[in-house]
DNA sequence: CAGTATTGTTCTGTATATGGAACAGCGCGA
DNA sequence: TCGCGCTGTTCCATATACAGAACAATACTG
């Protein structure tokens, strides 16, 4: 298997235990795990079976697919700018809707043309600060905020200050205009 | 693990094999894996590593979820709302933030009782109309447009008129507080 | 400060998943 | 009828994932 594939899986599940407030102790026991053996995992140092997945993701309300790292990975887009997809919807209607979550290193900055009418895009800072929108009209937005914008124009964003942006990047496209990351 | 999960695995690995036109063994070569465990594996006898069913996928060129029995998991937290978390990530300050793709019946309602200081949600709609926000309080958002709130008070979500809610509800908590999904 | 949880780690014997060999059931050509 | 190539299955020795215990390192509590 991909070497990291492990590791990256227990990045992953050590993640969402820790987002949702449990001791790794505790998570074991109520996914019947042995304790060292979700140590291990999480560390990456296991190439674990399909039922002691199956038992994580149960005991953490998770389907097993979100803890399959492996939607599109870390899509580089620009120096210093990393976009991972985390779903891309087609609705009924066929308005599609794209989520990305992205990391800004400091300083960096992505500009974009303007895409089909209709197109909204939404930043939702999460760590650091960013300046992001309509060229000429962007908005300063720190962690907990959203900057929004129509993106039929000229638009980007851009880390401030001198630590990394994290964020989640919603693409929402009203008919087939494909989305692009930014 | 669920006793059917491997059965239920095992199948889709043989239908896609089958649906590549590939032998038993060509596959089990050229994924390097052993005849013997493939032909278990695809009967459900088994209970395959992580290792061998990227390997398999790989071989079969198809993203390792395609071949997961629990496509599409959603969660479903209340009658007529289900919740599916895309990320769920834990900065290194400590503040963890999780990405919802949410879903909501008609007139489906969800109330959630206050969370710790400084977690603030965000949700933004896709499709359909809701409103949300701190009870009492509540604002009314349609496609592209976002509700945001502190959830330290009691808030909740509802879907309005007779169509459908889709939305992508983010949950960003400061410190330590375990986020629950609402 | 000790005393006591509670954390995550490393260790160990056992169960089992693994690759490969041996096997069986075909179709096909001579 | 053989023989040969193919199919997929069952068997076996070995590697390893497993649960749990024993451990260490960090908090609370008196």
């Amino acid at each position: 298997m991909e070497p990291d594939a492990a590791a990256a899986i227990g990045a992953r599940l050590r993640a969402t235990r820790q987002a949702r407030g449990l001791s790794l102790g505790t998570l074991a026991s109520r996914a019947r795990v042995g304790k060292g053996s979700l140590s291990e995992l999480e560390n990456g140092a296991r190439n674990p079976t399909l039922s002691t997945l199956y038992a994580l993701a149960g005991a953490l309300g998770v389907p097993l697919s979100t803890l399959l790292a492996e939607r599109g990975g870390a899509e580089v887009t620009s120096p210093g700018i990393g976009a991972r997809l985390l779903d891309a919807t087609r609705h009924p209607d066929g308005t599609t809707v794209e989520v990305y979550l992205l990391h800004l290193d400091p300083g960096a900055r992505h500009v974009s043309t303007a895409h089909g009418p209709g197109v909204v895009e939404h930043l939702l800072v999460t760590h650091g600060r960013a300046r992001a929108g309509v060229t000429g009209r962007e908005i300063e937005v720190g962690p907990g905020q959203t900057a929004v914008w129509q993106s039929d124009a000229d638009h980007g964003y851009q880390a401030l200050g001198r630590s990394a942006v994290e964020a989640v990047l919603t693409i929402r496209s009203p008919s087939r205009e494909p989305g692009q990351a930014g």
